[in-house]
RNA sequence: GCGGCUGUAGUGUAGACUGGUUAUCACUUGAGCUUGCCAAGCUCAAAACUCGGGUUCAAAUCCCGGCGGCCGCACCA
């Protein structure tokens, strides 16, 4: 069923859900408010999230800043990549993606810069497709906002585009913390920014956004997983990027190479799995691969999550491997050691040529360079050093020719305990605003315009309803005790004496509230309520004293008729 | 960022073309009466012309611009 999204921003705006940011001074497009209801909702998610990733999956959670000085995404590659070229015609005024325009004349147009796509398109004489008018020099349009830290000029940052970057960059203490053993993952729930150029759909594209991102540090040469074993005769529905899309077992899709390794294949499953714990409806979901053309800069494989909404098929969740792309970005640009230390069962004794560098002839010859010399020496491989009369080394990005007096290449025996090993990287990325409106879409129900949300009690911001009968002859005092006693043990709960009490179970029944505990004047001869179901409308009744113990019970998914018990 | 359509109480709307008294109606919300289990009734109340400029004696209404929304293009890590 495709239903009108208007309907439910509606009574996402009229219930306490989600409001318009900044609406008393005109709001601004991508940016949204959650109200209490839509709080409530997303902390449930976040929460069930991290039972999942982080309780039984074993990740460590940690939480970095939002603000990162350039460097950072200078190295992962967003500075130069997460950005859009512009071309914009003088005389109509129509733009046009640089790159685009550039298809066919140059092997890889996306990769140029600005300047030499300029260049290209200059040389190539291109006009302006839709009225032959000349086009502006390339402008370049970065999809991260940028400001700055500390005063005056200050130190160029930006707001993180994904929190994957604050795991990265923490990978030597994580893997510290964590006993210094691969694999492990670590996780952030937290928000991330981009400036959209045209944000649209609601919570579907904004520009202020809420990610739980998992970072799982594996063995390169190992994407086996202990967990497989016993999900791989579960079948999900996929539909990969070649051949027809098909509901297939999981250990049939990584023997037929359909998902690349068992890591990879645990993950979406564990996805998929939480989509249904928190109630996205099965029938409306399913994993698509990204084609090789569409994969971000730095993934090699990568399914994406997908519900069935109002607006059509929409991305929840990206599964990715990122290969070793990221950490080897942090190790190049700071220098820092992001490496996993693989032991080996035995040391090993092994023989070798190493270039070793003599500092009584460096020391007069470069005299203050020598020490760096000397440090360009040691890199250079024993082989394109032996034998020769000279070597060529680069020093501060100068090249500087060496004579072979001042160095020798002599064999040597070094005992060897292990290796450094760069960790690849599986990350499950999810949407926190986007499942959210997708659980909300698929929980929508409408019946003769008496509309339901049908929000699983594990998510659902009010667990339970409190009303009197009548507002008066002591129920009402009832009732508030009853409040009491729920809210004390710990449950979302909402009390209400007004109107009718048709109308207050519409006015849960509406936001997906599970249940609705009545006190009516048979409380007063025999101590009992009745406990409604919202789906069914069925109720029972129970002794009031046990109304927490029921509740307690039907969220982890008992029956009504379970109640019987405690009456 | 471009083009088309569009913006009236919390929500959904009438009024606009043809400018003119106190801006329509319903739901919702609050108070009271009533009501003894599924959006009942009555009374009262609260509540809006997206913002700025222009035309005019007079603008919710016509014109221009900003902001927001929807759709299409483009974009989407």
């Amino acid at each position: 069923m495709q239903m009108d999204p208007q309907e439910l921003l509606s009574l996402c705006k009229r219930r306490g859900f989600l409001w318009p940011a900044y609406d008393i001074y005109g709001a601004v497009s991508g940016l949204y408010d959650y109200g209490p209801l839509g709080a409530a909702l997303k902390n449930n998610i976040e929460n069930q999230w991290r039972r999942l990733y982080v309780l039984q999956e074993g990740f460590y959670e940690i939480s970095c800043p939002v603000v990162a000085p350039e460097p950072v995404f200078k190295a992962s590659g967003h500075v130069d990549a997460f950005c859009d070229v512009y071309v914009e015609c003088t005389s109509c005024g129509e733009t046009y993606r640089a790159d685009h325009l550039a298809a066919g004349m140059h092997p890889n147009p996306a990769s140029l810069g600005e300047h030499e796509l300029g260049k290209l398109l200059k040389a190539n004489g291109v006009k302006c497709v839709e009225c032959k008018g000349e086009l502006t020099e390339p402008k370049r349009f970065n999809l991260m906002f940028k400001t700055s830290i500390g005063a005056g000029k200050g130190k160029t940052a930006y707001l993180r585009p994904e929190t994957a970057q604050g795991m990265f960059v923490n990978f030597a203490q994580v893997y510290r913390y964590g006993r210094e053993r691969l694999p492990f993952g670590a996780v952030q729930v937290g928000r991330a920014f981009r400036n959209e150029i045209s944000p649209r759909q609601g919570l579907i594209r904004l520009r202020e956004f809420s990610m739980m991102e998992a970072e799982l540090f594996v063995h390169p040469e190992d994407k086996t997983w202990p967990g497989f074993r016993k999900v791989k005769d579960r079948a999900m529905p996929l539909v990969p990027s070649k051949g027809d899309p098909r509901t297939i077992r999981l250990d049939e899709a990584v023997k037929a190479k359909v998902i690349g390794n068992e890591v990879l294949a645990y993950y979406m499953w564990l996805t998929y799995k939480f989509a249904l714990d928190i109630g996205l409806d099965p029938a409306r979901l399913r994993f698509r691969q990204h084609e090789k053309t569409e994969m971000a800069h730095y993934a090699s494989d990568c399914w994406d999550l997908e519900a069935e909404t109002g607006y059509g098929w929409i991305e929840l969740v990206g599964v990715a491997d990122r290969g070793c792309y990221d950490v080897q970005a942090h190790i190049d640009h700071s220098g820092a050691d992001l490496t996993a230390f693989e032991r080996f069962d035995e040391p090993k004794e092994v023989e070798q040529d190493v270039v070793k560098p003599d500092f009584g002839e460096l020391g007069p010859l470069f005299k203050g360079k020598a020490k760096k010399v000397a440090e360009a020496l040691s890199r250079l491989s024993p082989e394109s050093a032996k034998g020769k009369d000279k070597v060529m080394v680069e020093v501060d990005g100068e090249k500087v020719s060496v004579p072979a007096k001042c160095f020798e290449v002599s064999r040597r025996k070094e005992k060897v305990s292990g290796r450094k090993i760069v960790p690849h990287v599986i990350e499950p990325s999810y949407g926190v605003d986007r499942m959210m409106f997708a659980l909300l879409d698929h929980a929508y129900s409408k019946k003769d315009d008496y509309v339901t949300l049908r929000l699983k009690p594990l998510v659902a911001p009010i667990k339970v309803g409190v009303f009197p009968l009548m507002p008066k002859d002591g129920l009402d005092e009832i009732a508030q005790g009853i409040y009491n006693d729920l809210t004390g043990a710990g449950f979302d709960s909402y009390l209400d004496d007004s109107g009718s009490i048709g109308r207050r179970y519409a006015r849960m029944d509406e936001v997906g509230t599970p249940w609705c505990v009545t006190v009516d004047y048979d409380t007063k001869n025999d101590g009992t309520v009745t406990v409604r179901d919202r789906d069914t409308a069925e109720q029972t009744r129970i002794k009031k004293e046990k109304v927490p113990k029921a509740i307690e019970a039907l969220v982890k998914g008992a029956g009504l008729s379970s109640l019987n018990t405690l009456r």
